[in-house]
DNA sequence: AAGACGGGGCC
DNA sequence: GGCCCAGTCTT
């Protein structure tokens, strides 16, 4: 073991830490659900989440009895659905495996949906006292830099290399405070560019300091350049009400509800996908006129098509994915973002 | 080992 | 407009 960060990082910590509401709890559920909600999520965007998820579900018992709308819904605008669907099945298996309390251990803790090496060890290790180490990108940058280490240290051998050097680095005393620091210091000081290298506590253990080229670390792969994918999707409204359609359980945006529609490729043009997405819908739909246009980029893809106005006859038959949703509904609903930012200037005040 | 999976903030 | 963020899961 080498206390050696340990040993300036500790008091650095104790001097400089963010108040910040997920650190003034030693609730493992709400321990839990901060880091999973966190995950690939900066501080002050995933925050007023926080707060909210917690007195929407103060407990793991409230969290695993709720329906899957309500946990869809605290998480709509977040992303990565599939992180509010996983801790609500982390929930039920708590409850049901585990009496109840949140597994102690890493090993226990890995076992859960959604619950990775990184959230296992920050879980393990703040809430328990485990002595674990907790890897994730601001960790992975410090380490880079200090040690300077090559490669993408995301995956593979490098990444396997790196926990292990992490794991060395914890002290026995206070792991989970070691793990914060560790991650403080490269939200606040090793920042990815621009770091302040004249306030770190670690420069003088730095190799990439030493260099002068601390923006050197860590070395990101390349990624290929944003595709565009041509979209159509169907605003058909009767009454004051919205025709949505439940996204399906795998993919993208999963189990959020949605304007009919999709993707425009290959052989189907608009048309062809509208007719798809509308498909057992009533007596018939037809396209009456162009609503607006959607412009939405993703993390690595973006979408550009159109929302046309569709008039549908009858009623929607069996199809249990689809509603007719009026302005309580959309309260209730957890609703593709940026189709509920549409809808919203739709009927904003610049009406056409 | 490589992709899929969101969204917002920042340069 | 591209990069990055308190990562994990599937194939």
């Amino acid at each position: 073991m080498d206390t050696a960060l340990a040993d300036r990082l500790l008091p650095w910590y104790r001097e400089h830490r963010r108040d910040l509401s997920f650190r003034r709890t030693r609730d493992p559920y709400a321990i839990l659900v901060a880091e999973v909600l966190l995950q690939r999520t900066r501080i002050a965007s995933g925050l007023p989440y926080f707060e909210r998820f917690m007195a929407a579900f103060p407990t793991v018992v409230d969290l695993a009895a709720a329906p899957e709308e309500r946990v869809l819904k605290a998480w709509e605008g977040l992303g990565f659905y599939g992180r509010a669907r996983n801790l609500h099945r982390a929930a039920k298996a708590v409850v049901a495996d585990h009496g109840g309390r949140i597994p102690g251990t890493f090993a226990r803790l890995r076992e859960l949906p959604g619950i990775g090496d990184y959230t296992a060890g920050a879980v393990a290790s703040i809430a328990f006292g485990e002595r674990v180490p907790a890897v994730d990108g601001n960790a992975i940058r410090v380490l880079a830099r200090v040690f300077r280490l090559r490669g993408d240290l995301t995956r593979g051998d490098a990444r396997r290399g790196l926990v292990g050097i992490a794991a060395d680095l914890v002290p026995p005393g206070e792991p989970g405070t070691f793990n914060q620091a560790l991650m403080e210091l490269g939200a606040t000081v090793c920042r990815p560019r621009a770091p302040r290298c004249p306030e770190c506590p670690l420069r003088d253990l730095c190799g990439a300091f030493r260099d002068g080229q601390p923006e050197r670390y860590p070395e990101i792969p390349p990624r290929p350049p944003t595709p565009v994918i041509r979209v159509a999707f169907a605003l058909a409204q009767r009454g004051g009400n919205v025709l949505l359609i439940r996204r399906p359980e795998g993919g993208l945006l999963a189990g959020l509800w949605a304007l009919p529609g999709g993707e425009v490729g290959g052989k189907r043009d608009a048309g062809a996908v509208l007719r798809a997405a509308l498909s057992g819908l009533g007596g018939g739909a037809r396209v009456d006129g162009i609503a607006g246009r959607v412009e939405h980029t993703f993390s690595h893809r973006r979408w550009e098509g159109v929302v046309y106005r569709v008039r549908i006859s009858g009623p929607l038959g069996s199809r249990e994915d689809a509603t007719w949703a009026g302005p309580a509904d959309l309260e209730r609903l957890p609703l593709v973002p940026f189709h509920r930012r549409f809808l919203e200037r739709l009927h904003g005040p610049e009406e056409h």
